[in-house]
DNA sequence: AGCACGCCGACT
DNA sequence: GTCGGCGTGCTC
């Protein structure tokens, strides 16, 4: 057996840590992809081994054995352990972070501390024995007499959990820390597996006894338990109870006497909610033309084996849900699975019941709201092979598949597929690299794909696959632009709604179709103004206005009496100053619209509309999406204002005018993918547009009429858009024509965020890098973010390898410095330069 | 990251 | 003297 394991363990450090392997350990001892607990610095942690080999390691440091082993076998197949080395060497992770992230099964182990009797804790319970109380002690005497019994209930010798101590003597966690601190206890660090599933009763018809006697009531519920084969879900048949009238306590008779048993099974998946959608299910349409040749190339592909990565580019409306559920029943067809990866808003209800009704047990979501049980759940229903249809976000792209063959990428330009933590993985660029590690067939999918994917195809690396048909031939909506400094002019006010806005909602109010509109900020305004001095209200955690939240209407989730300043970024309220905290003047004022200043002017120019608003505050989680959009489905609400929420949820759509406010103020950031981001938005809102026969309108509102991602968003013309940015991008060297890292250096403390980017600045120029651009140090764009300074700098190369050697010969030099790895946060392929 | 260890001011 | 706060350095 081998000696040694090196093992990747959850913490930011570059490096495994090696850990002797106990002979005399059940089984055959770790193997590669399987967890283990060890002991690390005092804790207990569960890692995962990455090699297990003889060699005894050359430095002196203390070996220490490996504590548990909790997988018999890899948990994690060969090929996901090389998709997390290809991570952390090209992200420049630590490789045991990027495995934790893998991972769902932190819920499998739990920690916590356990405490024993120490002895100055022996020596303490006698003398206090015989002395009383101390009254030197700042405690309470109730809590001292809480310490005497703690220290008596463990006078034995064993530990014990902090859980069985506090229910034995009242004791809590800082009372028994402090007992700690005066040595009276140690504490250890226990680490244990336990059972995940959560477990469900279940009521079973007992068949082989004898019936005796019995009323009404008990002959129903028996009768019940009989029609549906003897077996029922507890929580099913105590709802079908009631409703049919029969008291709960019947069924406590009918166990008594033997007639029903209750068993604990394992909980079977279960999805809420889903199914009450009652629409034609995209699977259920035949396919057109065009799709059928999309589906052709991607099956072909498949046939033929291998890794091939596509880029399917299709308008909006052109039907590309229904290509991916063809691709992908074809997939099942031929025995494999496959894997569908959504943007954070795409799993939306509507998806998950026809996903669903499409391929029923097989399916297996994963997404953000899954309780870490129920997480790990649906991970070993895929790990086992039960589940080959696999729907989720970003982290879904480590989902254990078994025979995968196939993977699509959603709305592949979206970047909520961008970790914005370490790891910082793009989850489609790790979905290619999974299909190429594992020689499937990958598909990226958009209306509006990213510069990135769609320089790919050009160069050939992608297969690309166009749809440029609408289904059932549905014209694209006109798009008309607004110019709102015209707008100004002529009527000489600052209005959030132009005239043409307003007069055309109001037209399609009066037909009795319906109107979305796009007002791309949260809140009532984004920003408190002093007018004497200038001086903007600040967060005290970060250095950004705080934006005013109204406190009106009651479908607010945020309402917090008095606290209406609100951060959005590290979340902080506070009231409203009635002076500026500055120069003290009076004359506060509110500048810039948002969706709740919207909705209610909205209200004032619309008076008998049905208006509703979807955005953060309105909707916090999907129950709340589902039901605003059921109201705008039934038609109770004729009017929605929201956030880009409304461009990305799936299913808006059927409504005949979509006004758009304000979207084009991005233009004017600092930021390289601001059109790419403009136009992407104007696209997708747009094409929420259209009902049947009914021809939908845009009306954009924009200060920039004649900036190219207007432009060419209003003629629906994406090549023209994409050979526009192209060059763009060539000339100013940025992705993807280059390629990039973001690097920031942050701490509490300004003078060493400051200092330590002066050190790396220097080092950077000594280098002289041919190579590597780097451009910085510079403040960040947000230069102060939850208490923490941020400075960095931008790194650009031509070529990746370069990229990720000057990266990782900073990091070394940044730890000769004394730089601690935490306060360097590396981000290749930066989406946000934050 | 998280933890131990050690130094320092505050309080009894 | 003891307690608790924080800065520092290490983790197989």
């Amino acid at each position: 057996m081998p000696q040694f394991c090196d093992v990747a363990l959850p913490v930011p450090l570059d490096q495994v840590f090696t850990y002797s392997v106990n002979g005399s350990m059940s089984g055959n001892g770790p193997v590669v992809g399987a967890r283990v607990l060890v002991p690390f610095s005092g804790q207990r942690l569960m890692g995962v081994v990455v090699r297990v080999h003889e060699d005894a390691p050359a430095e002196d440091f203390e070996i220490k054995p490996v504590q548990q082993v909790l997988d018999e076998a890899a948990l994690l197949p060969a090929e996901l352990m090389k998709l997390a080395a290809w991570i952390a060497s090209y992200y420049v992770a630590p490789l045991g972070e990027v495995l934790r992230g893998m991972l769902p099964l932190a819920a499998e182990v739990k920690r916590h501390f356990s405490y024993r009797i120490a002895e100055a804790g022996r020596k303490m319970l006698y003398e206090g024995a015989m002395k009383g109380s101390s009254r030197r002690s700042k405690l309470t005497v109730e809590e001292q007499n809480r310490e005497y019994s703690v220290l008596n209930y463990l006078e034995g010798g064993e530990s014990a959990k902090m859980s069985a101590l506090r229910s034995a003597t009242g004791a809590n966690k800082g009372l028994l820390e402090g007992m700690v601190r005066k040595k009276w206890l140690v504490r250890e660090a226990v680490a244990e597996e336990r059972d995940a599933r959560r477990l469900e009763k279940v009521a079973v018809l007992v068949t082989d006894a004898r019936l005796p006697k019995l009323n009404e009531n008990q002959t129903a519920i028996l009768a019940e338990l009989a029609a549906v084969g003897g077996r029922m879900r507890l929580r099913d048949l105590r709802l079908s109870l009631t409703r049919a009238g029969v008291p709960e306590s019947t069924l406590g008779t009918l166990v008594k006497r033997g007639l029903v048993g209750i068993e604990e099974v394992a909980e079977e998946f279960h999805l809420g909610g889903v199914g009450a959608q009652g629409k034609k299910h995209a699977h259920e349409h035949a396919l057109n033309e065009a799709q059928m040749e999309a589906l052709g190339t991607i099956a072909a592909a498949m046939e033929k084996g291998g890794f091939r990565p596509h880029l399917l580019y299709g308008i909006t409306g052109s039907g590309k849900t229904s290509v991916y559920f063809a691709a992908m029943r074809r997939a099942l067809d031929a025995g494999k699975s496959a894997l569908l990866l959504v943007p954070e808003i795409g799993l939306t209800p509507a998806m998950a019941g026809q996903m669903v009704a499409a391929f029923g047990g097989e399916v297996a979501l994963l997404h953000s709201q899954l309780t870490p049980d129920e997480r790990a759940e649906q991970w070993h229903r895929i790990r086992r092979g039960e589940a080959r249809i696999v729907v989720g976000t970003r982290s879904a792209v480590f989902a254990p598949m078994v025979d995968l063959g196939l993977i699509i990428v959603d709305e592949e330009h979206d970047s909520s597929y961008k970790q914005e933590e370490t790891p910082r993985y793009h989850g489609r660029d790790v979905a290619v690299m999974r299909a190429k590690l594992n020689e499937s067939v990958v598909v990226l999918g958009s209306a509006t794909p990213s510069l990135e994917s769609w320089a790919n195809a050009e160069k050939g690396r992608y297969a690309l696959v166009e749809m440029r048909a609408r289904v059932a031939d549905r014209p694209l909506p006109l798009v008309e632009l607004v110019d709102m400094r015209e707008e100004f002019r002529e009527t000489g006010q600052e209005q959030i709604f132009s005239r043409r806005l307003i007069e055309e909602t109001q037209a399609t109010l009066d037909r009795g179709e319906q109107v979305i509109l796009l007002l791309n900020r949260r809140g009532y305004s984004s920003t408190v103004l002093c007018r004497s001095c200038g001086e903007k209200i600040e967060c005290e955690n970060c250095a950004v206005s705080m934006t005013y939240h109204k406190p009106v209407s009651g479908n607010d989730a945020i309402a917090q009496p008095g606290q209406r300043l609100e951060c959005h970024y590290c979340g902080s309220r506070r009231s409203v100053p009635s002076k500026c905290p500055k120069c003290e003047s009076e004359h506060l004022y509110f500048l810039g619209v948002g969706s709740q200043q919207g909705e209610e002017r909205l209200q004032e120019l619309f008076p008998t509309a049905r208006i509703g608003r979807m955005d953060r505050d309105t909707v916090r989680g999907r129950s709340d999406m589902e039901r605003l959009l059921a109201r705008l489905h039934g038609g109770e609400i004729n009017l929605l204002v929201g956030t880009q929420m409304i461009a990305k949820g799936h299913d808006i759509h059927g409504v005949t005018l979509v006004g758009v406010v304000g979207a084009d103020f991005q233009l004017g950031l600092p930021d390289f993918r601001a059109a790419e981001r403009v136009f992407q938005l104007l696209t997708q809102v747009s094409g929420r547009a259209g009902r049947g026969d009914l021809i939908g309108k845009v009306l954009v509102q924009t200060y920039h009429p004649d900036h190219y991602a207007i432009q060419f968003a209003a003629k629906h013309d994406y090549p023209g858009f994409v050979a526009k940015e192209m060059q763009y991008r060539r000339w100013m060297h940025y992705p993807p024509f280059a390629v990039l890292a973001n690097v920031v250096i942050q701490s509490e403390k300004l003078e060493e965020a400051t200092g330590w980017a002066g050190t790396l600045g220097r080092w950077f120029q000594k280098a002289r890098l041919d190579k590597v651009r780097v451009l910085g140090p510079a403040a960040a764009p947000i230069v102060r973010l939850k208490r923490i300074y941020r400075y960095h700098f931008v790194l650009k190369a031509e070529r990746r390898q370069a990229l990720g050697e000057t990266l990782r010969a900073m990091l070394a030099y940044a730890e000769t410095q004394g730089i601690a790895r935490r306060n360097l946060v590396v981000d290749v392929d930066a989406v946000h330069l934050m």
